[in-house]
DNA sequence: TAAATATATCGATAATTCTCGATATATAGA
DNA sequence: TCTATATATCGAGAATTATCGATATATTTA
């Protein structure tokens, strides 16, 4: 998917407030950020919904919401593990997005 | 002033809104999009409030507003010529913006 | 100085977003 | 299968934003 207003109006709503924002500036170093996973002993695939949910101190439905709203317009990439949802920064829609505003 | 997670996010907030995302990729090739200014014969300084107002197809206060809101978080550089404000982009800040994301 | 033009600000209502607790769903383990 | 854990979804009230018309301010010109 090309980015276009639309989509770039998209991303703008999940970047209009802070604790998305600082969730997307934390992905950037997950290892700085989070505890290390007792299952997977890596990153490779980003951070699981509690462990963003208690860094940010909002309530799980705020985040579960926030986090599928960022995925839903490409900024994060969602894999599941078992009963875990794992979150990544989408790098390349990231940068799809900054090359439209510039 | 550099670029910092509540100045990221108030420019989050500009860019989360249709029209002003739009204004702003007007802007990056203003003869493009407005007619040529009478009194100045140059696009140096932008576009003035009236040409995007007429563009946009909102009213002179809603556009007025985006645009002080655009120039307040830095999106958007004023310069006054008597009775005229005219608009253009920073690249600057929209540079250390992208920056930031990425 | 009076009128016209361009922009900014104010006050208000409608629409959207924020954020929560409650509850539903899915998976893993006893 | 029953229970515990992780995540998602729903419904609601509070807060914020969208957008307008009216009006104020500043500048230019007659």
């Amino acid at each position: 998917m090309c980015m276009n207003l639309k989509l770039a109006t998209e991303i703008g709503k999940c970047l209009s407030n802070n604790p998305r924002v600082q969730i997307l500036e934390w992905l950037k170093e997950p290892e700085k950020h989070f505890p290390p996973h007792e299952t997977l002993k890596h990153f490779n695939d980003g951070v699981c919904v509690t462990y963003i949910q208690e860094k940010a101190g909002l309530s799980q439905s705020t985040i579960s919401t926030y986090l599928a709203n960022m995925e839903k317009c490409g900024l994060l990439i969602i894999t599941r593990h078992g009963k875990w949802s794992y979150f990544k920064r989408n790098e390349e829609l990231i940068r799809q997005y900054t090359e439209f505003l510039l």
